[in-house]
DNA sequence: GCCAACGTTGGC
DNA sequence: GCCAACGTTGGC
């Protein structure tokens, strides 16, 4: 099992849409990069994320779950997509500037690599992040 | 709204 | 295959 961040602007799809959408999940448009492409390639089922609300907000809000695997991308058939859904709400959200605090984060691909769409997370960033968030140990996803 | 960082394109 | 020009992303 592998973890993932995908980042979106709230004006053009906002973790309210996401969540709307259920357990059906929604396809994960638009990606036109290659190094976020590859990564989404790289997904398997059951894979999670953290939703990341860029711009605006500049801060992780929810937990997603990869649906489905890359498929060709329905508003441009040369790319490729995943889906995700929504698995649930962090606790507390975590912002960039939250991110950017801690020492051992500083490797993660949101602050070294600010401007990929797509990112791996490691496990351990991911515990990290979980924390921060507001989840017990016990609860982390 | 500005601009730095960085990916992509295209001329050579 | 190099690299300058250009476009886009996203923090500030």
């Amino acid at each position: 099992m592998a973890y993932w961040l995908f980042k979106s602007e709230p004006d053009v799809w906002s973790w309210t849409q996401q969540k709307a959408k259920g357990k059906a999940g929604e396809e994960w448009t638009g990606v036109r990069n290659y190094q976020a492409r590859n990564n989404m390639r790289a997904m398997q089922l059951g894979d999670k994320g953290f939703f990341y609300h860029s711009n605006e907000g500049k801060e992780i809000v929810g937990i997603v779950e990869v649906c489905t695997l890359a498929h060709p991308d329905s508003t441009d058939l040369n790319w490729e997509c995943v889906d995700i859904r929504a698995l649930m709400d962090v606790p507390k959200p975590v912002t960039l500037a939250d991110v950017k605090a801690k020492p051992e984060l500083a490797k993660m691909s949101l602050v070294a690599s600010m401007r990929l769409s797509v990112q791996p997370v490691t496990a351990q960033e991911w515990k990290i992040v979980c924390g921060m968030a507001g989840f017990k140990a016990k609860e982390i996803p």
